[in-house]
DNA sequence: CGCTTGTGTTGGAGCGCTCTAATCCTTATG
DNA sequence: CATAAGGATTAGAGCGCTCCAACACAAGCG
């Protein structure tokens, strides 16, 4: 820096201020500064300025599962929102333990991260708000009861009657659930479903069964409820997964899908709009959400101290994966293609 | 540091080794130093400590393509060996662009991050040379010819070797092959198809679409296949995803998979791997390949000037989606379940 | 003409740590 | 018992930048 400040002829404060872009610079010294630093191949230390000024311009970014393409895409909110404000990631993942996710966290407040992003956390409470008084902090497809932590999530109680009336709309009455057992959302998730079936009369026809998210469980379920005398017509299952799960273990077991059983999913990741799966599902914004988490987060950083709570409003993406009820009368809808 | 030193009697000095667990320090000091660190809920400052030590202990890891589970799945292995190593990773995605991997790559730069791993980088050659001169550097899943930049690949020789003499012991011999373009590794893909063609006698057949590893190259290159007067019985695709693409217009077009045609993909992704799609592929140690690349960078990093070119051999992973060709006479598999 | 106002520029004191060299204190050695 | 050897500790000079206060200078004002 000193080199380039001898180069153009001027003091390092000088320097310094055009490589902020600061405003009140004179064109030709901002001219010749620029000039030296080029001819130099100078380059700022962004580590020294960080340290000087005291924030680092970038946010800490947890990642549950790298492999859920939920939060893949979730992420691309995140960085394309965090760059328009010139804010750099540093994304983590908590390799799916909690131990993994606290060192995440730990990691991030050494590097003085000005915010941090966490991501389908499944962190105890208390963690969670340490974490947030130390640095501003939003949690995105996750709630916190009775704390002042930022929060993003789409609506667990739309959600998941959009999925059930839909399927009750094509004639369904036993709709059964495959859940998220202890993961992220999972439990608002199942009590939405629960819910929903007794708003339309359907209160007796509930029917739970354990899953977490995954592939496995999803097939899992689908064997379970599908080898019984009276299956299911039709399956509500947690995420995208473990509705491909099931899918792939009803036809396994023979079903004609939609014919025989109808399967919807959630969160309209890619696996679902794949064409060989093409997943009726319910849609998570999940892009929006990423941009919201970090709306949120520089609101924070800009000194907001109530907490907000931002709730999306899901949407149902009507696929191939759901029909009229078998014995139902034909709707609109023709075979899976 | 002044505090922690003074609440434990001490120099900043001491304080500095306890916090680098440095050997030669007495137990009594360290136990001293660690206690009023504790109680004073002190947090070394990675960004002083680094700028002072002119280390990051951070690898910059570019990502073409967040989406595509190769990735992601290499970037599991990067993550392992990089917190093995203790080091810390700073992702960024080129955004598909070339420019937007050049601005990746200057940040990463000017965070002084130790180490650079780019995967499946379309950048020009002039720019990672120019990258690899800065700093240690490592392309994964990219080659480059004439220059002294370490590499980690799977090899594309007998990649798509195994395909073809798959396909080939199953009775085809109308293999086609959907290419990736101008993607990383799609020419040299090819070429291994052409070659192994030739080598089974079958130079004649050959048959290449054009392609751009995406899912919908994939069906719109099946389609322009399947369409044609005499069209092929077997088709090798560049990646998973585009396998996935053919195999689901196929299916729209009335072929029974494998019955009427073979689908061979690559990479071996989750997509693969799932129940519903099943595809025959390719195998690319992809976090065995993520692990290399962090152990060259880290080789580079303590003083290593000669190039490596790493080269992972890959395998083939017999699911549903291949099967005898037809009229061929009968071997081992069952019919895709 | 002295005064304020505002733009453009500069010196210098940190930011919180590491690292070298120097110093102090033990303990083994001839 | 003097001396070397080595382990434990410390002072102090940076690392490369930002930011504050100070300053120079020109323009505008009554």
């Amino acid at each position: 820096m000193d080199d380039v400040a001898e180069a153009a002829g001027v003091s390092r404060s000088l320097v310094s201020l055009v490589m902020r872009d600061a405003p009140n610079v004179s064109d030709t010294r901002r001219r010749a500064v620029l000039d030296a630093a080029a001819s130099l191949g100078y380059r700022p230390n962004v580590l020294a300025r960080n340290l000087a000024s005291r924030r680092t311009m970038t946010l800490g970014v947890m990642i549950n599962d790298l492999h859920n393409p939920f939060f893949a895409e979730a992420v691309d909110g995140i960085t394309e929102q965090a760059d328009r404000a010139g804010y750099q990631l540093l994304l983590a993942t908590g390799r799916r333990s909690s131990s993994g996710e606290a060192g995440a966290i730990e990691t991030f407040l050494r590097l003085r991260v000005d915010g941090l992003i966490l991501t389908g956390a499944t962190l105890p409470t208390a963690d969670i708000v340490a974490a947030a008084a130390q640095c501003p902090t939003v949690l995105l497809s996750r709630t916190l009861r009775n704390a002042d932590v930022d929060t993003v999530n789409n609506d667990e109680r739309v959600g998941p009657r959009l999925a059930v009336q839909h399927l009750a709309g094509l004639g369904h009455s036993r709709i059964a659930h495959i859940d998220g057992g202890r993961g992220a959302g999972a439990g608002q998730r199942r009590a939405g479903y629960e819910r929903a079936m007794r708003d339309l009369g359907l209160g007796d026809a509930i029917e739970v069964i354990g899953g977490d998210y995954t592939e496995q469980s999803g097939a899992a379920g689908a064997e379970v409820l599908l080898t019984r005398e009276a299956p299911p017509t039709a399956i509500f299952a947690a995420n995208d997964l473990s509705a491909a799960g099931a899918l792939d273990r009803a036809e396994e077991l023979g079903y004609d899908i939609p014919g025989d059983l109808s399967i919807v999913g959630y969160d309209n990741t890619s696996i679902a709009a794949m064409g060989h799966i093409s997943l009726t599902t319910v849609n998570q914004p999940r892009e929006e959400m990423g941009r919201t988490a970090v709306d949120l987060v520089l609101e924070r950083i800009d000194g907001r101290t109530t907490p907000v709570n931002h709730v999306l409003t899901p949407n149902l993406v009507d696929r191939a994966t759901s029909g009229p009820a078998p014995g139902a009368e034909p709707t609109r809808k023709g075979p899976r293609s």
